[in-house]
DNA sequence: GAAAAATACTTTAGGTTTAAAGTATCTGCT
DNA sequence: AGCAGATACTTTAAACCTAAAGTATTTTTC
């Protein structure tokens, strides 16, 4: 069949087309607005860590990932976990370790390998400031009602979801 | 009345302490849940950058907010919609200005200030990058609908509109 | 109209981050 | 046992990023 000559019948193929392109456009807006809302939040509790603690995200971070593990975790598991590199890894825990917040440990088994974990200091003053972050994240995210919250945390499960299966293989 | 002798009724209360740490806890779980989502695709897209054309994230990024405007922005335009210091404008364009892809233009009025615009070779550029980039966006949304996607345009829009009314003031 | 304050950008110092190369150790294979 | 490759971490170089201080220019105030 000549597709010259099929009329209306050719608006599926074309609409095939803009569908992709609306898609697309969608996406990135999408990608856009969710970049924009966390720099934002970002940006904020950076600047609170510093005035209130004297600490920095990264720092602050690092610990939070090492609070839910009391045995320790390993450099290449805080690389994953934080999804940074491993060297960035050792740049923090370098810096963490000289203000005696943190401590290596190591591995009799692998002498390649250790674990990193909070000192009682460590421990200590990063519960002090998680209370007082997580206060921040809710004063934030106040204008935000449970419902939508909710939705929105089903919503980016499903998109990290997918977008470790696009990114893994 | 006495609030111990209350029974039943005795739960509003407690119900509003608990609400408000669930609150806390729901606050975090969807920020950390955003942050992970932004920090995926920032690296892969990152990466993809680097791989095809050689170029970094935040070069290209700023170079997208050119793009918008053939009239050129300021230093200052540019940190406040890239919500980063004015002193990493002023290094970016610097570089970007040595690889010929965006030019300063002096403003006769006010002699402290100029204009950043893409050369021609800028926007040539970047309208090839671009296009690449919008589909690896859509690429790695695919999995999230065309509905949730737009509900999460919706939602994120409210979010970032309240994140500026607690920041801004 | 001159001093004071504000604005626009740059510079500096210190920390973060990546990618790539390097070191040490372990595992598996023969 | 010994070697090849894999693994775990560190180092290096270059770029990014912030906060704070600095420079030049403009605007405001009196």
């Amino acid at each position: 069949m000549d597709k010259e000559h099929e009329g209306a019948v050719d608006e599926p193929v074309l609409d095939l087309a803009s569908r992709l392109t609306q898609d697309h456009h969608q996406s990135l807006k999408l990608w856009l607005r969710m970049l924009s809302c966390t720099v934002s939040i970002e940006n904020e509790v950076r600047t609170r860590l510093r005035a209130s603690f004297g600490i920095t995200l990264p720092r602050f971070d690092l610990m939070a990932q090492l609070e839910r593990f009391p045995d320790g975790l390993r450099m290449g598991e805080l690389s994953k976990r934080m999804m940074v590199t491993g060297g960035n890894i050792t740049g923090i825990t370098d810096q963490l370790e000289q203000e005696k917040l943190v401590l290596r440990v190591v591995d009799p088994k692998d002498r390649r390998s250790y674990s990193v974990k909070l000192t009682p200091a460590g421990r200590r003053a990063f519960s002090e400031m998680a209370k007082v972050h997580e206060g921040w994240i809710a004063e934030l995210l106040q204008g935000v009602t449970p419902d939508d919250k909710a939705h929105l945390i089903t919503l980016l499960s499903h998109m990290k979801q997918q977008i470790n299966d696009s990114t893994d293989k």
